[in-house]
DNA sequence: AAAAAATACAACCGCGTTCAG
DNA sequence: ACTGAACGCGGTTGTATTTTT
């Protein structure tokens, strides 16, 4: 057979994380490494299923996050590698030590685009919004052109119909009928415009940028108190202004991850035993 | 001061790929 | 070779916070 499901989903709790269910998890991990995260909410003693205890982990949890605004430096390598990758934020991700997929995709859409657009660019394409906007509208003159006879011979029988949309075919380039398509959704694509925890929060005053909402956010000052193996804390939260200083010394300052995971290898991690659930760190 | 709108981002959802059995 | 669960990714949503009216 397959693999076992990795979790019933009932009686399972969704929504913002808690700092005990924080606590839980940096604990477990901390103990035993990343493993089958299918196991670990059982063994960590957490009501959630494994996919949310990996996200939380990677987006959230790992010591070794940077915090914070990216930085000008940070931000132009992501839209140099967004002009070569495109959409693929894990891809940009992997050369922004310390920063997540979901970070970047977040601050793409809420400032680059943005800043792109008011600077003239197109953020999908990287090029200039009007030679995009003329390269629109070519394709879609001769749409429209070629869809008043269709929209005049609609009580035509079927067949009539079928021999102009062939003509219309016929009449479009390669790239004209691509960017139909695009226009009209065929591809992904359209072609037209239409702080870790923080992990330092001496107290739970966080800079606005990055201390939103969920309770566990705010309340995360148990972290500094945490061991991290050959993990320096940095004081993100003391960092009140908006250059990032003081932000991701972590990575500036040591370029490589906090831990080597294989480190946890030689733990044994009994992963049928729930008995392996309970730790003491805390 | 209150309400409404805008913003930011954590978390969820669904899908494609990988891989264990 | 096949099946189906786990994993990882990108898109989307929910909601707390901030700004504007």
């Amino acid at each position: 057979m397959g693999r076992q499901p990795c979790c019933d989903k009932v009686g399972l709790k969704k929504g913002p994380w808690t700092a005990e269910e924080d606590r839980k998890l940096i604990n477990f991990i901390l103990t035993n490494g990343q493993c089958c995260w299918r196991a670990v909410p059982k063994l960590a003693g957490l009501l959630r299923c494994g996919k949310s205890c990996r996200l939380r982990w990677t987006n959230y949890l790992r010591p070794d996050l940077k915090r914070g605004l990216l930085s000008d430096y940070e931000e132009k390598m992501v839209i140099d590698l967004h002009s070569q990758l495109g959409n693929r934020w894990s891809k940009i991700a992997s050369h922004l030590p310390g920063r997540t997929d979901n970070e970047i995709k977040n601050h793409w859409n809420t400032h680059i685009k943005k800043k792109l657009r008011k600077m003239g660019i197109d953020p999908l394409t990287h090029k200039p919004l009007s030679i995009v906007e003329q390269e629109d509208e070519e394709p879609l003159k001769k749409l429209q052109k070629n869809l008043m006879p269709l929209q005049e011979t609609m009580e035509q029988p079927l067949e009539d119909n079928i021999k102009n949309m062939s003509r219309l075919g016929e009449s479009l380039d390669d790239d004209q009928f691509m960017a139909i398509n695009l226009e009209y959704g065929v591809e992904d694509v359209p072609l037209i415009d239409p702080e870790s925890l923080e992990l330092i929060c001496s107290n739970s005053t966080m800079s606005s940028s990055t201390s939103t909402s969920s309770n566990s956010s705010n309340d995360s000052s148990f972290l500094k108190d945490l061991q991290f193996p050959d993990f320096e804390w940095s004081d993100y939260g003391n960092s009140s202004n908006d250059n990032n200083n003081g932000v991701g010394n972590i990575i500036e300052n040591n370029m490589m991850s906090l831990w080597d995971i294989d480190d946890f290898s030689s733990l044994d991690l009994l992963l049928n035993d729930e008995s392996s659930s309970t730790f003491g760190l805390f």
